[in-house]
DNA sequence: CTTGACGGCTAACGGTGTTAGCCCTACGTT
DNA sequence: AACGTAGGGCTAACACCGTTAGCCGTCAAG
């Protein structure tokens, strides 16, 4: 069996644990993502995590893992153009803003990542930028720019963002 | 006198805590910017900050003011081309990394900012924008994403990412 | 002369990640 | 049958975080 996928990444009770911080990530936030809190979702003391994880940011590893494999089977399935690769990724990102910020506000710990799964995630949109890496570094910048700043609260309550999206994918096909 | 400039917005001893915590903050990260640490900086204990700010969150305000403060400057005393705008917006960001992203990855608290002052540091690229605010939006979600996408270091080691912002210059320009 | 604002202080609280050390259970080996 | 070991819980405690309560000195204005 191949490596790489979190399924056999993680023993079942890492999983388990992994599974758990996931929602109470998503439901209440990052700052509800307590090793206390965490623990109390799996009937636990917050001591006995640190028999499954080192460290919390270990856990939150295996978030921006998943968060990478979901991202990449989302752009995967997206049909081959650019406008369709940005509804996506705005998509995914959109309907997990808190696993999404997890996800791009620190730095990313590439060698603690399975191997080829960064790689994974940008190539549809390498591939339909026609293998231009700086067309597809931009327009990825555009993308998660729109994503963050619209998450952080940064445009007008009133803005058009669609009209944004759509100025930002045609500047970036011609 | 009027009133907006960070001058006169605050008192003397405000100010000379503004200015130790951005010292704080700029030198070594935000995970450093401590009201212990500050007051230790400033040759006080902790809870006497708190006769000067309510709370962190209002300490943290005057940082970002002072962030966006300079941002209008930068912009306004830029060329009045959009690669220009755009270096301009990079050269402060990158000179000021910590204080960037404090003020980008909170949502703005816009009813505590001065009066004007958003728009004001909006007007420089709306401007040479021709007045599309739609791609204006998308300019500076694209800049924003160069930026902290780099800052995150989510680009990889090796990337040319002056030739990114070509790139993206160009598209935003036709 | 007193009052009040200003700006310090100590002690303490609850919450955070984390460590040390103890214990029980289950399983594989001798 | 006995033993050792790995897995997975526990309590107690530490250092650090933002923050509050309450006390005290200084100094200018009434």
């Amino acid at each position: 069996m191949p490596e790489g996928s979190t399924t056999d990444r993680l023993t079942p009770r890492k999983r388990e644990i992994v599974t758990e911080a996931r929602a109470l990530l998503e439901e209440h936030g990052a700052g509800a993502l307590t090793m206390r809190a965490l623990a109390d979702r799996l009937g636990i003391k917050a001591p006995s995590l640190y028999k499954h994880f080192p460290d919390k940011a270990a856990l939150e590893l295996e978030l921006i893992v998943l968060g990478l494999e979901e991202t990449a089977e989302a752009l995967e399935a997206a049909a081959d153009s650019l406008p369709s690769l940005m509804k996506a990724y705005q998509a995914y990102a959109l309907a997990h803003p808190h696993l999404y910020r997890l996800n791009t506000e620190r730095a990313l710990p590439r060698e603690k990542l399975p191997e080829g799964l960064e790689a994974r995630a940008a190539a549809p949109l390498l591939r339909v930028c026609g293998g231009d890496v700086d067309t597809a570094r931009a327009a990825w910048a555009f993308a998660h720019g729109m994503v963050i700043l619209q998450l952080n609260g940064r445009f007008p309550d009133d803005a058009d963002l669609s009209a944004a999206w759509e100025t930002g994918a045609d500047a970036f096909e011609g």
